[in-house]
DNA sequence: CGTTTTTGACCGGCGC
DNA sequence: GCGCCGGTCAAAAACG
């Protein structure tokens, strides 16, 4: 019997510019796709008071026009950039141009597998390919049905041929350090892996992981580097999970991570396996019924306090913090 | 000492 | 039938 072959289609998570947003996505897992509200606890960046922000306004005024220059240079380049992502997922998907919604940045980047060298591997890019086109469709007709795809982006069902059986393929990717070498991907699982192995497509081994929570769990994890970005990750699921992701039992959807931008909680709004969108605080009676239910549950005594336990706990684990809590201590005690 | 990871061997599908 | 390739197995090594 002919296994399905494991085409995963890629959500880029964007540059990782807050790595608590990025973890969220992991904690997602297959087809779920987070949106975080994060709340920045600064430290040494109170807010201003009212008067110093006005002079702040005055200063960026007079910012020179070097400064001016190089901005605009920048804004440019991303927007270059998003133009280029924005065409090849044209071409990937028919025109079919990644909607916003998806949870983080909300973009699908081209698979990032390299092109086929030898025609034996272009064959098989080929039916790849054909497959990826076949989920695509069937996307589409979901949407002209009225169903909204955007929360099923991150899957691709495959059948297997000859029989009813449908495993569900998906795949993600994560940007990482490129001096990173371990291929391990947090996303709340665990994982034990079976195997590595070198492909022809791409010089960066491939590493095999089972679901090591439940040992009836089918699914399957490969990870392996982008062989265009090395700093990517691509990790392919295959299968899904007969159990609870063990990270997430009685969890509340707030996390805690301290990064060097400041410690960031992150607010996971996941509500029957999609994502809903919360722009900060406009989280308003407009919102969805699930939304209001979050919004609720935000609100709750329980939540609060245990915001503020996992807030405390946080920043007492945080080094940073402790050390200008010592030297605060320090400044407010009397010399001898 | 139990668990996890590593790694070479093996297997099956596919194309020539 | 042969070779290539991806995926899996399982013994050995590493780790806590």
């Amino acid at each position: 019997m002919r296994r399905p072959p494991a085409t995963a289609y890629i959500i880029n998570a964007g540059r990782q510019e807050s790595s608590s947003s990025m973890d969220a996505a992991w904690r997602g897992g297959v087809g779920c796709s987070p949106v975080c509200l994060d709340l920045r606890v600064g430290l040494e960046q109170s807010p201003p008071p009212r008067h110093e922000l006005l002079d702040r306004s005055a200063a960026a005024k007079a910012m020179t026009d070097a400064e001016a220059k190089i901005l605009e240079a920048k804004v440019r380049q991303v927007s270059e950039e998003n133009r280029r992502l924005a065409e090849m997922i044209a071409r990937l998907y028919g025109g079919d141009i990644a909607r916003p919604g998806l949870g983080l940045e909300g973009s699908i980047s081209p698979p990032t597998q390299p092109r086929p060298a030898s025609p034996l591997a272009r064959k098989k890019r080929a039916r790849e390919n054909e497959e990826t086109a076949n989920f695509c469709d069937a996307n589409s007709n979901r949407q002209k049905s009225g169903g909204t795809a955007d929360a099923d982006h991150a899957e691709n069902l495959v059948t297997n041929e000859g029989s009813c059986r449908r495993i569900k393929i998906s795949g993600v990717c994560r940007r990482i350090d490129p001096s990173d070498t371990s291929l391990v991907v947090k996303d709340g699982y665990q994982w034990r892996k079976y195997g590595q192995k070198v492909t022809r497509d791409n010089p960066s081994p491939r590493a095999y992981f089972r679901c090591a929570f439940a040992p009836s769990c089918p699914v399957k994890k490969k990870v392996q580097r982008s062989a265009e970005d090395s700093s990517v990750l691509v990790a392919t699921y295959e299968g899904e999970h007969n159990h609870p992701c063990p990270s997430r039992a009685g969890e509340l959807p707030c996390s805690i991570s301290v990064n060097s931008s400041g410690p960031t909680i992150t607010l996971d709004l996941i509500k029957n396996g999609r994502a809903v969108q919360v722009v900060e605080a406009e989280a308003t009676a407009a919102a969805p019924p699930d939304l209001k239910e979050v919004c609720r549950q935000v609100a709750s005594p329980g939540f609060r306090s245990a915001l503020v336990e996992q807030m405390a706990s946080a920043l007492t684990s945080d080094p940073k913090f402790t050390g200008a809590l010592a030297a605060a201590i320090l400044r407010k005690l009397p010399d001898y």
